[in-house]
DNA sequence: TTGATTGCAAACAATTTGCAATACT
DNA sequence: AGTATTGCAAATTGTTTGCAATCAA
């Protein structure tokens, strides 16, 4: 398996700056869209595709069966944590001790081995409180 | 929106049957395959939409592009919580305290609010095992 | 110069829709 | 009888592939 086959080049980089200025699920055609069609969809496709395999992207599909990206961000520790909000789409980043003892527990309690990236989804304070005015 | 359309038939029953019996991961392909195509492929979409709606399947979609469902067993608790094992797709339901303690810490320290389906993912003691043996 | 990347057009595959026949209540 | 479900064929949409031109090293 090939590893280093990295060139820079402009179409990369405004895709990646694309994803990361988003702190929000995207589709491809998002970024085609937003890009004004500069950049071919195919190349899209392919780099997304790529930054999947790398684990930079996380790709999830929704009921409507649209397939939908999103940039995780990276850090030091070991498990990264995130809140998934299932209204606004929004990750965000958790550093917290409970998830460092979660994963120990899982581990000697229950002979599971977390990935480093886990993503629980749920519904953000923002959404909830809105979710309750509504009704 | 209408709510109680639900007629039985052969088809249904025969296809609801199959999902329980596994407990792994599976495709439309899988279940087309397995009826013998016996069921026509647009009515094992459909229903299985109609489970994924109601929260019944999990649906997924893989780095490979292929889309995934997995029955998620009903269980009296609030908090469903299950571990998916990304090697062998196995989904292991864990009933322990250690999950609502984490919920409970979610909720108060980070104002987020868990759904009650959560899967996370990583390897089960039996991939682990053969990784390491492989290696 | 060499090898990777790009992007079009074409191929492919998965999913959805229209509709007539059928099955359920 | 009236309504939902089924399943085929066709349409649609999302994604991948082949290939020649271009770009980065």
């Amino acid at each position: 398996m090939k590893r280093n086959s990295n060139y820079k080049t402009k179409q990369k980089e405004t895709i990646i700056n694309i994803i990361k200025e988003l702190n929000k699920e995207f589709t491809i055609k998002d970024i085609y869209i937003d890009l004004n069609k500069e950049i071919g969809l195919t190349t899209i496709y392919r780099l997304v595709d790529k930054l999947v395999n790398e684990g930079v992207l996380l790709k999830t599909i929704g009921n409507d069966n649209i397939t939908y990206y999103q940039y995780l961000e990276e850090c030091e520790e070991e498990n990264h944590f995130f809140l998934k909000c299932e209204k606004c789409g929004e990750l965000e980043h958790v550093d917290c001790d409970c998830i460092e003892s979660l994963s120990n527990h899982i581990s000697k309690e229950h002979k599971f081995n977390l990935t480093d990236h886990i993503i629980i989804p749920g519904i953000c304070k923002d959404c909830f409180k809105e979710n309750k005015n509504e009704k």
